[in-house]
RNA sequence: GCCGAAGUGGCGGAACGGUAUACGCGGUGGUCUCAAAAACCAUUGGAUGUUGAUCCUUGUGGGUUCGAAUCCCACCUUCGGCACCA
C-alpha cells in the first residue's frame, strides 16, 4: 500500500527484509569486475551497538555502497571480536557462562546491525570465540612457534590488578600508566610469559609505509612506537676486565664520556660493586625496584644514583671513570647500559652536576657563542672602553660586565685585550664556542680531564682567602661546576648539536657532518664497537592469565620440556564446566580437566600451558578468516577464494588502535607472507580513520555523565536512514564531532523534503511548456550535484555531499512549482538525487526509486556521471574590485572577456567613485572570477 | 620536552590564493489554526548611516601578494600520541 507520507519505520522494514530474501549483498566471486574488500573494525560483543559503532560504521558502509555503484564487486562483511575480560567478569558478578553471555550479546547485536540497513554480507560473519574460529588462531601461534617467533621469556611485565592479568606495552596508557580496557594503574610483575618477535619486523614496517595509503597520523604514531635510532655498540671495559657494551648514538661524543650508569638490575652490578659500597647499592637497587612497582606519579625527574665502587676504562682515551647506577638508565633499552657524556646529553648533564662528576665539552657550537663575565675589579678601569673601541657587546651587570662574543675573531681580539688589562691574582673565564681560563701569568685552555681538575685547583687557590664571597668556587668539585653557578653562563655550557669534534686525541677537528660516521668506521676497524640501529618497540607479550581467550596450545613435559600441541589435536578447546573465582583468578589454573594431559612427545604425563592469547591476537587475521569463515581444510582461509578477495582494500576505524591493532594486524601479513601463505606485504592498502562522535554537551559519552545517545531509540522513531545521515552530516568523518537531538531532526526534514519533491504532485500545475533556458538551468543544478557528490565520496567528505545534495533539493522544491515539472529534464534530477543519496540513505532511496517507476535495486543501478559541458555556467558573478576590496558584482556571461569586463566594471557608479582622483596602475582579471583594478 | 591534528557567526560547520560564513541547527517575523505543534515562506555575523553606502570580522602578532581564513615566520590555546629510549 503506497503511502503518501514518509513513513521510515515500515519502508526500512519493507526493504531490509527485501534485500535478504533477494540477496542483494551476497558475495560473488566475480573474476571480471574489479574486486573492492571494504572492511570496518570489527566490534566487540559488549552487548549493545552504540552511536559509536554506528559513526564508526554507517559511513563506512555508504562509501562501500558508493564504490559498488561505481561498478565495483563489493564485498563488505561483518563480524564480532567476542574473547576478552568483560565476558569472563559478567561470568563472575552474575554467574552467567562467558560463552553464553557473548553468544547473547551477538544475537542482540546482530539485531541491531541489520536495522544499519548496511551492505553486511551475513553468510560470511566471523566470531573469534568459537573453537572453529580460534583452532586457527593457535594454528597460528604453532607456526609462529615452528618458525621461531614465538618464544618464552621471564621479565619484568605490565600487570593489571583489577584485571588480574599482563598486558602488552602498548595496553599501558597515559602518565600514570594506567589499564587500557579498566584504567586501573598497571603493576610490575617478574613472570615466564609467551611472546612473538615483532621487533624482528621492526624495520619492514617502517618501509613498507611507503606502500600503503593510510593517514599521516597513523604511519606517524607508529614511527614513534616503533621509535628506530642510529648509532654505536660500543664496549667498555671494567678495572677488572668485565665487558660492559653499551649502546649511543652519539659515538662521536666518545671522548666526553666521563662516566657510566647501569640501571639498578643490570647482571653486572651484584659483582661490579665493592664491599664499601654494597649497602648503598643494594638499598637503591630495592628503592628502584619499588619505585616501578609504585605508581610513577611524581613526574619530576630529579636524578637520582649511586656509585658502585668500581671503575672502568673508556676504550678511546683510556680515561678512569666511575661507574654508577641510576634509575634513569632502563634495562629495556639498548644494553641497559650507557656512557654518560654530561657536555651534549642533558640528562648525564643533570646527572654530572648533581653528583659532581666531570664535565668536559668535546663537541664545538654551531653558533659560534662565547661569553665572558668580567669583575670589574680584577681588570684595569680601561677595559670597557678597550671593548667599545675593539667592537665587542658587553652589558654591565652590577659589579660585573657581561661580554658576549661570536666567533673566533671575536674571540682572538678579546682575549688579548683581557690580557693586557688583567690585574694579578685575578683570572677571566671563556665559554661556549672556546673554553679559556686567563690567568695573570698565561691563559690555560680547558681541553681535557686533566685541565679540568689544574684549573679548578688554580681557581679555588687564587680566591681562597675570599671563600665567603666565592663559595662557589670553593665547594665546586668541577671546573664546570663552577662554571654552572653563574646564571648567565649556563645556556653557553650545554649543547646537544652535531658540531665539530674538539679535544677528541687525532679526530679534533673532524666536521659534525661526517664525525658519527667517521668515529663508528673508526671503532670497527679498532674492533672497539660496530654501527648498530636500536628500536624503542618491544616484542608482544601474548599472555593473558585469563580463561576468557584461545588457549596457547603449549604443554609442559617433565621430561621433553616445552612441547607444541599437535596440529591435528586443535583446538584446545575451553573447559565448559570453569569455576570462575571472585578474585579473576583464571580458572584454568585449577581445572584439573584441562590442566593434565599427556606429552605429545613422550606420552607421559604433561600439564597444558594455562594462559590465553591477547584478544589482538584474534582480530590480527579475521580479515582473513571472513574469506571463508571457520575453515574445514589445511588452510585457515579458502586459498583460492583469498586470491580474488585480498587484501583488504578499504579499511576504516578508530584511530585508537594506531599502536596496536593496526601494528599486530601488519606485522601478522608479514609473517603470512614469509610463510608463503599471501602474496603482498600489507594487508590493508587504505586506511581511513574517523574521529570520535561525542555527547550533546561536546563531551566524551559516558554513563557517569548522563550524555550517552542510544541509537535505536532514533532508529524506532526517526529511521535508521536519519541516524545515518546525521551521523555523515555533523562534520569531517575524521574530526568527529558532537550529537545533537535537533540536528537529526533537520535531517529528517531533509528526507521528508526530498519525499515530497519526488512523490507528490506540484500544488499548482503550469500551462506553458518550460522554456530552453528553464532546462537548461535544471540541468546545470543536477550535473553540478553529481560533480560535487562524486568527489566528496571520494575524499569521504560526507557532510559536503550531502550540503550539496541538500541545496540541489531546495532548488527543486522551488523548480517544481514551474512547467519544468514533469520534463525529462525533471526526471533526470529527481532520479539523480535519489541514486546520489542511495550510499547515505538506502532504505528511502529504495523506496523512492521504486515510486519512480525503475526496476529494483536502486543499489545496483551504476552511480551517475557528470557531463561537464552541462556543468558549465552560462552565466557568473563577476567581482570588481578596486585594490581587493569588492566594489560591484556583475551578473555577466561566463565567457566574458577583460577589455569587456573592464568597460562594464568602469561605468559602475560605485567603481568610478572609487577610482576618483587615483591613476590606475595595473589591471588584474582571472577569468570566470573577477576583476580586480589596482589603482593609486 | 618531542610528534600529530585543530582554532571561522549564538551552535555544528563550508570555502583551503580570488564574493568569508555554503548546508544544517538555533533565533526573529509571517502564513495556516479557535489555539498550539508540525509544515511552509521570509529574515538572521558585528558596527555606523535617512538613503546610496561604508567600515570591521576567520586564535594573536608580523611577512609575501594586486588580493590571504587559505602560503611563510613567530607566538597563544585546545585535543590526541610518545616521553629519563642513551
Amino acid at each position: 500500500m503506497a503511502e503518501l507520507r514518509y513513513n521510515a519505520i515500515t519502508i526500512e522494514a519493507k526493504w531490509r527484509q527485501r534485500w535478504a530474501e533477494t540477496g542483494l549483498y551476497k558475495r560473488v566471486q566475480d573474476p571480471d569486475r574489479p574486486k573492492h574488500y571494504a572492511l570496518t573494525m570489527l566490534p566487540y560483543t559488549s552487548g549493545d551497538l552504540h552511536i559509536g559503532h554506528w559513526y564508526a560504521m554507517a559511513p563506512s558502509d555508504a562509501r562501500a555502497r558508493y564504490m559498488r555503484m561505481k561498478g565495483y564487486n563489493v564485498w563488505f562483511p561483518p563480524g564480532f571480536d567476542a574473547f576478552g575480560l568483560p565476558a569472563e567478569n559478567a561470568a563472575i558478578r552474575k554467574g552467567i557462562h562467558p560463552f553464553k553471555w557473548t553468544m547473547d550479546n551477538v544475537e542482540h547485536m546482530r539485531t541491531q546491525l541489520r536495522a544499519m540497513g548496511a551492505m553486511w554480507d551475513w553468510d560470511h560473519e566471523a566470531v573469534t570465540c568459537l573453537p572453529e574460529y580460534y583452532r586457527w588462531t593457535q594454528w597460528f601461534f604453532l607456526k609462529f612457534y615452528e618458525h621461531g617467533l614465538a618464544y618464552r621469556a621471564a621479565g619484568t611485565v605490565d600487570f593489571c590488578p583489577n584485571c588480574n592479568t599482563t598486558l602488552a606495552r602498548e595496553q599501558v596508557w597515559g602518565e600514570d600508566r594506567h589499564c587500557e580496557r579498566c584504567g586501573t594503574p598497571v603493576m610490575k610483575k617478574d613472570l615466564e610469559q609467551w611472546y612473538f618477535r615483532i621487533t624482528d619486523y621492526a624495520q619492514q614496517l617502517l618501509d613498507d609505509m611507503a606502500k600503503i595509503d593510510w593517514p599521516e597520523r597513523v604511519l606517524a604514531m607508529q614511527q614513534n612506537w616503533i621509535g628506530r635510532s642510529e648509532g654505536a655498540h660500543v664496549v667498555f671495559h671494567s678495572e677488572l676486565g668485565d665487558e660492559i657494551p653499551i649502546y649511543t648514538t652519539r659515538p662521536d661524543t666518545l671522548w666526553g664520556a666521563s662516566f657510566m650508569v647501569l640501571a639498578p638490575e643490570h647482571p653486572l652490578v651484584t659483582r661490579l660493586t665493592t664491599p664499601e659500597q654494597r649497602a648503598d647499592v643494594e638499598a637503591y637497587r630495592l628503592a628502584a625496584s619499588r619505585q616501578s612497582e609504585i605508581e610513577r606519579l611524581s613526574t619530576e625527574k630529579v636524578k637520582t644514583g649511586v656509585f658502585i665502587g668500581a671503575y672502568a676504562v673508556n676504550p678511546v682515551n683510556r680515561e678512569r671513570i666511575p661507574i654508577w647506577i641510576a634509575d634513569y638508565v632502563l634495562m629495556a633499552y639498548g644494553t641497559g647500559a650507557i656512557m654518560g657524556v654530561p657536555s651534549h646529553d642533558e640528562r648525564d648533564f643533570d646527572f654530572a652536576l648533581k653528583f659532581g662528576l666531570p664535565i668536559l665539552p668535546v663537541i664545538d657550537r654551531i653558533d659560534g657563542l662565547a661569553k665572558s663575565l668580567v669583575l670589574c675589579d680584577s681588570v684595569a678601569p680601561a677595559f670597557a672602553t678597550g671593548l667599545t673601541e675593539a667592537g665587542l657587546a658587553f652589558e654591565q651587570a652590577g659589579p660585573f660586565l657581561q661580554v658576549t662574543l661570536q666567533g673566533a675573531e671575536q674571540i682572538d681580539r678579546y682575549v688579548s685585550l683581557v690580557r693586557q688589562s688583567l690585574r694579578p691574582g685575578y683570572w677571566v673565564d671563556v665559554v661556549g664556542a672556546r673554553w679559556l681560563f686567563i690567568f695573570d701569568d698565561s691563559v690555560m685552555p680547558f681541553d681535557s680531564f686533566a685541565a679540568d681538575r689544574t684549573i679548578l685547583a688554580r681557581c679555588q687557590d687564587l680566591v681562597r682567602d675570599q671563600a665567603a664571597d666565592f663559595g662557589a668556587v670553593i665547594n665546586a668539585s668541577t671546573t664546570m661546576e663552577m662554571l654552572y653557578s653563574v646564571e648567565w653562563y649556563r645556556d653557553a655550557l650545554y649543547h646537544a648539536e652535531y658540531g665539530d669534534m674538539i679535544n677528541s686525541g687525532h679526530f679534533t677537528g673532524t666536521l659534525g657532518a661526517t664525525a658519527k660516521a667517521t668515529v663508528t668506521a673508526w671503532l670497527e676497524e679498532q674492533g672497539l664497537g660496530h654501527h648498530e640501529v636500536n628500536y624503542r618497540m618491544h616484542d608482544w607479550l601474548i599472555s593473558r592469565q585469563r580463561y576468557w581467550g584461545a588457549p596457547i596450545p603449549m604443554v609442559y613435559c617433565d621430561a621433553c620440556g616445552v612441547v607444541p600441541v599437535p596440529y591435528d589435536d586443535l583446538p584446545v578447546v575451553l573447559p565448559e564446566d570453569a569455576e570462575f573465582m571472585p578474585t579473576g583468578e583464571s580458572p584454568l589454573k585449577y581445572h584439573e580437566g584441562f590442566l593434565n594431559t599427556t606429552c605429545p612427545q613422550c606420552g607421559g604425563p604433561a600439564r597444558r600451558e594455562t594462559d590465553t592469547m591477547d584478544t589482538f591476537m584474534c582480530s590480527s587475521w579475521y580479515h582473513y578468516a571472513y574469506v571463508t569463515p571457520y575453515h574445514q581444510g589445511d588452510t585457515p582461509w579458502n586459498v583460492k577464494e583469498g586470491q580474488y578477495w585480498l587484501p583488504v582494500d578499504q579499511y576504516t576505524g578508530g584511530i585508537e588502535h594506531a599502536t596496536m591493532h593496526l601494528l599486530y594486524t601488519r606485522f601478522f601479513t608479514k609473517v603470512l607472507r614469509d610463510l608463503g601463505m599471501v602474496d603482498f606485504d600489507e594487508p590493508m592498502r587504505r586506511l581511513f580513520c574517523q574521529g570520535m562522535i561525542l555527547g550533546e554537551d561536546n563531551e566524551k559519552m559516558s554513563k557517569s555523565r548522563g550524555n550517552v545517545v542510544n541509537p535505536d531509540d532514533y532508529v524506532s522513531t526517526l529511521g535508521a536512514d536519519s541516524v545515518r545521515a546525521f551521523l555523515m552530516f555533523i562534520g569531517p568523518w575524521e574530526l568527529g564531532g558532537s550529537w545533537s537531538s535537533t540536528g537529526i531532526e533537520g535531517i529528517n526534514r531533509f528526507i521528508n523534503r526530498v519525499w515530497n519533491v519526488v512523490v507528490d504532485a506540484p500544488e499548482m500545475t503550469v500551462n506553458e511548456p518550460a522554456t530552453p533556458e528553464q532546462i537548461r538551468e535544471l540541468r546545470r543544478w543536477t550535473h553540478q550535484t553529481i560533480r560535487e557528490v562524486t568527489a566528496d565520496f571520494e575524499s569521504f567528505k560526507f557532510n559536503t555531499a550531502l550540503a550539496a545534495m541538500m541545496k540541489f533539493n531546495n532548488n527543486l522544491v522551488k523548480a517544481k512549482q514551474t512547467a519544468i515539472y514533469g520534463t525529462p529534464a525533471w526526471q533526470e534530477a529527481v532520479s539523480t538525487l535519489v541514486l546520489l543519496m542511495a550510499p547515505i540513505t538506502p532504505h528511502v532511496s529504495e523506496e523512492l526509486w521504486e515510486r519512480l517507476g525503475q526496476p529494483y535495486s536502486v543499489h545496483q543501478q551504476r552511480w551517475p556521471e557528470h557531463d561537464e559541458e552541462l556543468a558549465k555556467d552560462d552565466e557568473i558573478t563577476l567581482i570588481v574590485q578596486v585594490n581587493g576590496r569588492v566594489r560591484a558584482r556583475l551578473e555577466v556571461p561566463a565567457e566574458i572577456g577583460e577589455q569587456e569586463a573592464c568597460d562594464l566594471a568602469m561605468v559602475q557608479p560605485n567603481v568610478s567613485r572609487s577610482l576618483e582622483g587615483v591613476q590606475i596602475r595595473k589591471v588584474i582579471f582571472v577569468p570566470g572570477k573577477l576583476l580586480n583594478i589596482v589603482a593609486r
